[in-house]
DNA sequence: GTTAGCACTCGCTGATCGAGACTGCCAATC
DNA sequence: GATTGGCAGTCTCGATCAGCGAGTGCTAAC
């Protein structure tokens, strides 16, 4: 089970025995191998390289007398080397366009889209964590009294993502009173990040109670909420899990359903995916969630400005078309980031 | 298969083949019958009222050597005449309770935490419709110059609901203009509902172009948000679903999920649900959706201020425990009209 | 109207069997 | 030394079948 480098040919067996079991979800056999990918090949060549491949932990038996299946270490061979880049084709690109067009200008409501469309075209479960905020920049904020001493706040950061808050104030404000308020916080807070703001909350001096009991709140408001926001995960499409073959043991349906529905520890590994890389693949029991060991996900990031930015992929069966999810994720990726841009300012 | 009235000892027995049923899930026979719920008779007697069951569709039976197991008509008259008032018990009480204590003060906060815990309690899927808006009360309206000649409508109804919409203004104007335009916009509509605002929008005059422009639009963002909000319904629990042996057969879910992730149709069958009547129940067949055909819904209305309400319940697979879920629908429906409540001013 | 008895039906379970798909190994071959 | 044909062996899967048990419907007696 050490790293052992694989040849030529024991690269071409695995890849191939990859590419007809994502396709055909049945243990293949040495057969099947020489007459579908090695004509000039008998089988029993590829049976002791298959025997080989076994030994080595790259492939595995379900049992002495089936075809073989790769392991979790060789669908990782496969993504890190053999895996042919892919393009997504153009009715891809045109379903994902076509989605986008009727979506609403705002990050919801376009993160709402890019999940659907991403289960759609990858026939697996989407994930898509809200951007993150707590370096987002405030556009605007806005106060409205409410019964007694309680004031709504209103925080519309960039991207026109809209937080709210209740607050309650020592004494009753009127409304014209807070909203002079909010014009003064406007021209104060535009444009800066609540990390800014903290830093700055001092040079207001004490001699304003209100605004910065309300700027308190406001800073508050934007990094609770953050780490409530990061534990919101979207997501769609589990109707097409039940098409897999996997998941008719429903056990394993149900651990997964259950991780979707909490959302908290799933928001915790797509934290977690690196910005730098391209599209990051955790394969099977890679996940340290035992909800996971038998399904891959398959993630990147979207970016807004540079700087706001969240985790977008699909969670799906190990047996899955690697090539393609990649290229649609990223693609949706792509999509969504553009979208995300001019709303940015 | 005419309406055929009961007499009492066929209600008792029709009681007791739901009643076993239900917590079982095995078809009940008659042997069973005779000595669990009716000692004092024979099972021969028990046999020939059974057969008289079948014979007017209140009862059938899955094979000819098999137990008895009741009819969506069976389902129907039980709920109608034969079922024991329930209470919810005071664990059940205290999780709601708490469930509640943690949510946000806001409509959607709120609403989300009703789904989550009516699944829990239920075991079920819940179901949450948004509630209408187009007679709400609006708060506040606020302005917000985006890049270019956008504008960003904050509008704020009754119950911190927020809706937001962007559009275009013929011409650049400066966000002080904005500010001074919402100012007297918040004036002149704060209190009314769209269809109050709709009526009164000749009386602005069509001297104020850009007034009048914002005005249509946000009667529009009221009114079109609409028609999508109805078309959106929270659901939770389907992890619950996976529990009961029903959903074994992977079409089931698959059709039921479907109509779960896309929404609109199940809204169409929640919005019918008589505001005036207490619980409906909607049993297997009596359902239009097909995808419904097995299951049964448990539903009933949540009110905001007498004004503003939606829809809440459950949906189960029609061998549901209908006493336990109709009082905790009941109990989560209430507290959430209650929490609701005082938001409305 | 109720009941005991009885023959009958039918699904479920477990056992058996054969077909089919592959493998591993060995000896022959290139 | 790598490759190959051949072959015995292994294991799963599906079909078939018998036996069991639960439950019924019917009939005759109470």
């Amino acid at each position: 089970m050490e790293a052992t480098p694989l040849d030529e040919r024991k690269q071409q067996i695995l890849k191939a025995v990859v590419a007809d079991y994502t396709v055909t979800g049945v243990p293949v056999g040495s057969q099947v191998l020489a007459a579908k990918y090695f004509i000039a090949l008998s089988s029993a060549t590829i049976r002791n390289e298959l025997a080989d491949l076994v030994g080595t932990g790259y492939l595995q038996q379900p049992h002495t007398s089936a075809g073989r299946v790769p392991t979790d270490r060789g669908y990782r061979y496969f993504v890190d080397f053999l895996m042919d880049p892919e393009a997504a084709s153009p009715t891809v690109r045109r379903t994902v366009k076509q989605a986008f067009e009727s979506a609403p200008r705002s990050v919801d409501g376009i993160l709402e889209k890019a999940a659907m469309v991403l289960a759609q075209i990858t026939e697996n479960v989407s994930l898509v964590t809200a951007p993150e905020t707590s370096e987002a920049r405030i556009k605007h904020i806005d106060l409205v009294s409410l019964e007694s001493q309680s004031v709504l706040i209103i925080l519309v950061l960039e991207g026109n993502l809209i937080k709210q808050t209740v607050i309650r104030l020592e004494r009753a404000t009127s409304q014209d009173d807070l909203s002079r308020m909010a014009a003064m916080l406007n021209r104060k807070v535009k444009g800066q990040t609540a990390e800014e703001l903290l830093a700055r909350l001092s040079q207001l001096g004490p001699d304003r109670d209100e605004q910065r009991q309300i700027l308190e709140r406001v800073i508050d408001s934007i990094s609770t909420h953050q780490a409530q926001r990061q534990s919101v995960v979207l997501h769609d499409g589990v109707r097409n899990l039940l098409r897999h073959p996997e998941f008719v043991e429903v056990n394993r349906l149900e651990e997964l359903l259950e991780l979707l529905e909490q959302g908290a520890q799933l928001a915790g590994i797509l934290q977690q995916v690196a910005f730098d890389k391209d599209v990051e693949i955790i394969i099977g029991r890679e996940n340290t969630s035992s909800g996971l060991r038998e399904c891959s996900l398959v993630l990147t990031t979207y970016k807004m400005d540079e700087r706001v930015r969240g985790t977008i992929g699909v969670i799906g069966p190990t047996r899955m078309h690697y090539g393609q999810v990649v290229a649609r994720v990223r693609l949706v990726s792509q999509a969504t980031s553009e979208l995300l841009g001019p709303l940015g300012n």
